[in-house]
DNA sequence: TGTCAACACGAAATCGGTTTCGTAAAATGA
DNA sequence: TCATTTTACGAAACCGATTTCGTGTTGACA
C-alpha cells in the first residue's frame, strides 16, 4: 500500500503545526483565511483523507454495527441484512457482518472479536446450536459490559436486551385459521425441533387455532424436521396420515411438501392446500405459487438497527429492554383456495 | 457503554508502568514470573480485552476486508459473500459489507468511506448503473492509491486490478450446445442489456454455439430485459416467435419463461426446454426443476478473498494483475431432456 | 505610551496500545 | 572486592488525528 498522506505530512510540507492543519481543515475561525486556503488546497491536491482509525480511537466510537447471522444464503436473513444496512446507512453507520453457521463455537468467537471495541453495537440472531445447548453466557457477558445489543427473530428471554421479533404465535394462528376456514380440517404441521423457539411459537398459534375450532391436536400430524437428515423423506412420512393441508414453518418445507402432494396426485388447491412461512422466491416462483406468511424481514432489519442506534447514541439512563413485535400477514397465492 | 478497562487502569491499580503491563500480557521474557502472574490474574479477573482500534492504528492494519455488492437478496451474491466470509475467517480477517443497490452514487460513496483506512482491501462487484455510465474513476483512484482491490463477476478491463470471473462465454456456449444437441434448434435468449458485460459474454457463447451448428443468429429470438419494466410482459413477447427452448441468463428470467411456456400449454421438457443461470433455490424447487449453469458463487468468493489477502500481505513487488476464471458447469434437471 | 483584547498559531495532552532504549539493582565472574 | 553482565522494569516515542491551553504579535483605545 502506498504511503498515505497524513496531517503530519501536510504540516511539515507547509511549515506549520499539525494543530493548524487540523483546525484549517475543519474550518476553524482560529486560522487565517490565507493559511486555511493554502492548507485546503494542498490537502485537496494530494487527496488527503483523515485516517478513520485515528478518529475512531479518539472519538471512542466507530460508527460500525456488528451483525451476526446464522446463515446468509437464506431469503429471510438476507432481507434482514438489507434492512439493517439501509437503516444504518441512513444514520451514517456501516455494518460488519459475520456468520455463525448455526454453530455455538463460531458465535462465541464472533462475539468476542466484535466486542473488543471494533463496533459500537451488535445485532444478532442466535445460532441453532446455541439454542439447543442453552448456554447464553457469551450474550450475558456482553450485556454486563453494557455493549448495546439487539436480538432479532431467534431471541431468548433470559438475555436482557432489546429484541425484535415477528408475531410468531399470531402468524401460526392466522395461517391455520385460514386453512380451517376454507374447510381443510386435517392440517399437518411441519416445524422445527422444540428448541428453535420460533418453531415452538408458530406451533402454539397452530394449536390455538385448532382448539378454537374444537379440533384436538393430533401429534401424528406434527413433524419436527431434523435438518441433518433427509428432509423430503421426513416430510413424506406425514402423508401416511389422512391430511388435506400443510402448514410449514419455512418455505423449503412448504415447497417440498407441495411437491410430494403433487407427486401423490393431489390437485392443489382443490384437494390439498399449502401455506408456508417466509415470503421468498421459492414461494413466488414455484407452481402453483405458495401462500405464505410474509415475515417482513426488511422491516425487522430496519427496526432492529433503529433501536440499536438509539441505544448507542442515547446516554444510557435507566435501561428498559424493549421488545418490538412485527406483525406478519398472509400473502395469498395459488396453493390455497381463495378466501370466501 | 460501561467504562472499559485499559492497560492504564491495570498499571495504576497494580503500581507498575503501562509498558510492564503490555509486556506481561504478551508474555515477554523481560518481566518476572511473579509480576506476570499478578498482571495476568488481574486482567483475567476484570475481563481485559485489548482495544482493537488502538492496535489497528499502531499496526497500520485492520484485518478487515470491505465488500461492496450491488444487491444482497440474491442467491448468487449471498453465496459469494458466504465464500468470502469463509475464506476471510480462515485467515483471521473479517468483512465489512456494503451495498450499492446498483447505484453509481452509492458505489462511489461506499468506496470513499472504505478507502480511508478502515479496511485493508476491497472486493467489489460493479453496480449496473456504473456499468452503464462507464465512469470508473472512483475505481482508478483506488488503484492509484494502491489499495488492494479485487473485482468479481461484473468486471471491467480498464480497471487494473485482480479479477475473478466465471467463464461466461463458455457457459453460454455449453448451455446452448446442450439445447442444440437435444434437438432444440429454435432457442430464444433472454439476457440483459449490452452494458452488463456478463450478459454480453453469455450471449457470445450462445452465438458461438449456434454458428458452429451452422445456424444464423436471429435477433428476434434475443430479448434484452429492461428491469425497470414488467419482466413477464417482456419475456412473453418472445413467445410470439416460433421457439422450442429458452436460455436465460438468470434464474428469475428462466422461471418466468418456464411459467409462460406452461401457461401456453407446452409440455416441458418434451416440447419445450429451459436452461437458466445461477443455481439457486428457484431452479431447484420449481416444478419441473430447472436445468441451470451452476455459477459456483462460493468458489468465487473464496478465490477472490484469497487473491486479495495475498495482495495485502505480500509486499507489493512488481504488480501483475491476475484474472482468475472459474469454470461453470451445467446442472441437469427436469426442464431439459436427458442428454443422449 | 501603556494596557488589553483580538488574532493566529503552536505545544502538549489524549485516545489505548506496542516497542525501543535506558538504567538501577542484583547476580555473576575474576 | 571490583568490574561486568543479567534481570526487571520504566520513560518516552509512536500510530493519526483533535482539542485545550498558552503565547507572541498586532491593533485599538484611553
Amino acid at each position: 500500500m502506498k504511503q498515505k498522506i497524513t496531517i503530519k505530512t501536510i504540516a511539515k510540507e507547509l511549515g506549520v503545526s499539525t494543530s493548524t492543519v487540523s483546525k484549517a481543515l475543519r474550518d476553524s475561525h482560529e486560522i487565517s483565511i490565507d493559511t486555511k486556503d493554502k492548507i485546503k488546497a494542498y490537502a485537496a491536491m494530494f487527496n488527503y483523507k483523515p485516517n478513520s482509525l485515528a478518529l475512531q480511537l479518539r472519538n471512542q466510537k466507530t460508527k460500525l454495527i456488528g451483525v451476526i447471522l446464522p446463515r446468509i444464503v437464506h431469503h429471510f436473513f438476507s432481507t434482514v441484512i438489507k434492512g439493517i444496512e439501509q437503516g444504518a446507512s441512513e444514520k451514517g453507520y456501516h455494518i460488519m457482518v459475520c456468520f455463525s453457521n448455526e454453530s455455538y463455537k463460531k458465535e462465541v468467537e464472533n462475539l468476542k472479536v466484535l466486542s473488543n471495541g471494533s463496533v459500537d453495537g451488535l445485532i444478532v440472531s442466535i445460532a441453532k446450536e446455541t439454542l439447543e445447548t442453552k448456554d447464553f453466557t457469551h450474550f450475558k457477558d456482553l450485556v454486563n459490559e453494557e455493549i448495546p445489543l439487539v436480538l432479532f427473530d431467534r431471541v431468548v428471554d433470559e438475555i436482557l436486551c432489546d429484541k425484535v421479533v415477528v408475531d410468531d404465535v399470531g402468524a401460526g394462528y392466522k395461517a391455520t385459521k385460514y386453512l380451517l376456514n376454507q374447510n381443510s380440517l386435517k392440517i399437518a404441521l411441519i416445524t422445527t425441533p422444540e428448541h428453535v423457539n420460533v418453531g415452538a411459537l408458530r406451533r402454539q398459534g397452530y394449536e390455538k387455532a385448532l382448539s378454537e375450532k374444537g379440533i384436538s391436536v393430533n401429534k401424528k400430524l406434527i413433524i419436527e424436521i431434523e435438518e441433518k437428515e433427509n428432509i423430503k423423506a421426513q416430510i413424506e412420512r406425514v402423508f401416511d396420515q389422512d391430511i388435506d393441508a400443510v402448514f410449514a414453518v419455512n418455505e423449503i418445507y412448504a415447497a417440498t411438501a407441495m411437491r410430494i402432494a403433487k407427486e401423490k396426485g393431489y390437485k392443489i388447491p382443490q384437494e390439498f392446500s399449502v401455506i408456508g412461512f417466509t415470503d421468498g422466491l421459492i414461494s413466488e416462483y414455484s407452481s402453483p405459487s405458495i401462500t405464505t406468511i410474509a415475515q417482513h424481514g426488511l422491516e425487522m432489519g430496519k427496526q432492529a438497527v433503529e433501536v440499536l442506534i438509539e441505544r448507542i447514541e442515547k446516554e444510557a439512563e435507566v435501561y428498559e429492554p424493549k421488545k418490538i413485535v412485527i406483525s406478519s400477514n398472509l400473502k395469498l397465492r395459488e396453493s390455497t383456495k381463495p378466501s370466501s
